[in-house]
DNA sequence: CCTTGCCTTGACGTTGGCGTCAACGTCTAG
DNA sequence: CTAGACGTTGACGCCAACGTCAAGGCAAGG
């Protein structure tokens, strides 16, 4: 199939898929009149960079995944490579888990700071000077 | 005080300095060879970017409050439209913890199914022809 | 006078993942 | 023959928040 093919079944752009090439991830084959030639497995391939893009890797991240594949294997985690980046990446999601939730905490903080400046507890107020 | 100074004492750069001049968040006045000079509200207007910036406001988003401050308010948040960010800010944390809660969980199944094909429990193996 | 250190503006580089032209070749239907 | 739908490469744009030169002005000490 021609790049249009694989884009529509992808749902990836064909300036995606093209960008994917430059980046070594795709190696399309080449029909006579220049046009990019793709086969099921460049469709698996793209499945699996996109599969892999929602759970947060860069393109750079699944490329062990991708050179897996193409060395024959029927999932693209099933080498050591691509383990490794999936455990990589979980720490990651963690640290940022905690980062985030303490963030989170702070930023409600501030704004339950400042809504009780704006209009103080009206049952507890703390000092209002009285004529 | 001038820029290396309020860099030093802020611990942010003169490049970013300048840059949040450009960014009309700091209005430096200049002395007669053209240097920037700050005052101390300046330095609390950077104090203030600052803070924000570490519970993941933007630069952009840090501007209610800049304003606030400038338009006299004792702090950056006495004002409305600071509120609103605030708000703003806490449902984008709360979308983005349960957005990455999933991608951990989905990371987390990922790698264990990885695991388990690669090294099948030897407990409960599932079927492995035996000839 | 010369060096050193601080300051100025201006302009390009960085990171990721493409979007969006531009200018042109190729194939097919009418 | 031509219009239109597809394909090609190349190159710049975008977002955020600066980093990193470059090329030079200003002030003070020795």
């Amino acid at each position: 199939m021609r790049i249009g093919e694989l884009a529509q079944r992808t749902g990836v752009t064909t300036r995606a898929l093209r960008f994917y090439e430059d980046q070594g991830l795709l190696a399309a084959r080449r029909s006579a009149n220049g046009y990019r030639e793709y086969d099921e497995d460049d469709l698996q391939l793209v499945h699996e960079i996109q599969t892999l893009q929602t759970v947060g890797l860069t393109l750079e991240e699944t490329r062990p995944f991708v050179e897996c594949l193409r060395s024959g294997h029927e999932t693209g985690d099933s080498c050591a490579n691509s383990i490794e980046v999936y455990r990589r990446k979980l720490e990651e999601a963690d640290a940022l888990l905690a980062r985030l939730g303490g963030i989170r905490g702070e930023l409600a903080a501030k704004l339950a700071a400042a809504l009780a400046r704006q209009a103080p507890d009206p049952c507890v107020v703390p000092e209002s000077p009285r004529p």
